[in-house]
DNA sequence: GATCTTTACGCCATGCGTAACGATA
DNA sequence: TATCGTTACGCATGGCGTAAAGATC
């Protein structure tokens, strides 16, 4: 009934013999430390480490029991690396960047992914839908789920793992508020914002710069940053924005209508990475996404 | 976060491949083995087993893993196991038999016991007061709670644990049961259990042969066999019979009522085993008992 | 149909963190 | 008083058993 973790926590601390450290490399709590040092003294009968508040000094016993146990501990986990290095387990830490919603528009694939690599941390981000792109190029975010098209030289383009409609988010008191739908045409009459910092192709997908028939569809000077600024104007009436279908299951505001352009194509979402960042977590999250969209076509 | 108890696990589905039998030989079900070398195949990466509901085989991987633990684990085991041996820990099976009620009245010393020897199990068995002695003899219980006088040739006699005022087990309907208390002298006057197989010496502790002025006291010829005999016989006014206080506590039976006897010395309880088979397991219940009762005094 | 393994579900033991406390200089 | 280890308490993950289902002969 001493485990792995308790003869982990036992061989760092007689290494570090300071509690403090200890939890610090083991990204635990010094009384998480205590209490398995205590348990690994029950078990063995007797004291393995001489403390108090500042000292901590191995005993006798504890030194001899160092010696046994570290070897076979680290034949332990060289033994698991080994079998993990040949079926190319990966593990680490993977930052994910998402839009609000759409992380849980992947969850499955989350799922997945979590279930077959049981030693990856995924993390998150906010990707700003301004800004797209910024949280890759920074470095924040190791893959981002964002909407296509993309290309641009840095970035490669992963598996679509997501397809929605795009309506257009008006304010209700917006004379569009009332129709069934509109079509790209009618975009041309009011006035649209500017998202932000992103390509242009990537703003065209939601917001194409021309109607049809060829009259430009107007920009709003105002410029802003984060998506709930742009939930403000939006609501405001300072302006229009095309959104995907997605984010009218999650923002139902008050004052907020999504209205369905039914003449634009469905935006499609995908994996992006920084190209020269590629890794085998990103193959493996990548990997993943295309199990799942296989199984539910 | 694979832990020992997976690779124990594991390690013996190697040697077995056969789940039923891994099962029973670590005492648990099929379906935690099963569970557990899924968690390892997750861990690992990969499949360790090739199996079916006929045979199972290791794979490569599975092979090479087993090469590599099993040396480690063995490491391990033994290393704490030396460390035991170095303090004088001890490990096993012990049998206690107690009479009802008295089990709880030592819970103090099996706690520190437990907590002191964690991997010591503690099994109970049930002394039947009309033979108090006989569990001990069988081999039924390595160790028995029984109340002095002791004196018999194979039995050893270890610390007193508790100490208990008599009473006098009465019907309800008995002339006694009114009385505040009784005395000695009192029970002369009527007819008692012989309570069954026990020295006479123990048989005097709860019931004298005879009275301070030197009259008799009177036995039934009714033998119960167990307890609940006892307490059915003396309801229904088949007799009177002394008993601990703590009977009294236990079983407030209705028409059933205990009676102090005010002149009787109160009667002490002590471990006892068999000479021949004290081990270290006993020898350290011991000393669990010795120090509660040097701390609560 | 019999034997063997896996899955679904629920319980509870225990790993762990938070916060308060205790000891040492 | 500042630093460091321990204790008390509560939450939640995960180990484990039960029962039922799925696979193979």
């Amino acid at each position: 009934m001493v485990e792995l973790r308790d003869i982990e926590i036992f061989l760092a601390l007689a290494r570090e013999l300071h509690f403090g450290r200890t939890a610090e490399r083991l990204h635990i709590t010094t009384a998480r430390v205590s209490q398995s040092i205590r348990k690994a003294e029950r078990r063995v009968g007797g004291p393995l480490f001489e403390r108090n508040s500042r000292t901590v000094r191995l005993t006798a016993l504890g030194e001899q029991l160092q010696q046994d146990l570290s070897a076979g501990y680290r034949q332990i986990s060289d033994g698991i690396a080994k079998a993990r290095a040949r079926t190319g387990a990966v593990s680490g830490t993977l930052t994910l960047g998402t839009m609000g919603p759409m992380a849980h528009t992947i969850k499955p694939v989350l799922d997945l992914f979590e279930s077959t690599h049981p030693d990856v941390t995924l993390r998150h981000r906010e990707v700003q839908p301004p800004a797209p792109l910024d949280l890759l190029r920074s470095g924040d975010a190791d893959v981002a789920l964002v909407y296509l098209p993309v290309s641009e030289p840095d970035l490669t383009v992963g598996p679509v793992v997501h397809v929605s409609d795009v309506l257009l988010m008006v304010s209700t008191s917006h004379p569009y508020a009332e129709r069934e739908s509109i079509c790209v045409e009618d975009l041309g009459d009011h006035c649209a914002f500017l998202p932000g910092r992103l390509p242009a192709s990537m703003e065209a997908a939601f917001q194409p710069f021309h109607t049809p028939s060829g009259r430009p569809i107007a920009r709003s000077a105002r410029l802003p940053s984060t998506w709930h600024e742009v939930l403000g104007l939006v609501t405001a009436g300072h302006g229009v924005l095309g959104a995907a279908r997605d984010a009218a299951l999650y923002y139902s505001w008050p004052g907020l209508t999504f209205v369905p352009v039914r003449d634009m194509p469905p935006v499609r979402w995908a994996l992006v990475w920084r190209t020269a960042d590629e890794s085998p977590l990103i193959r493996a999250l990548g990997h993943a996404a295309r199990e799942v969209s296989s199984e539910t076509p």
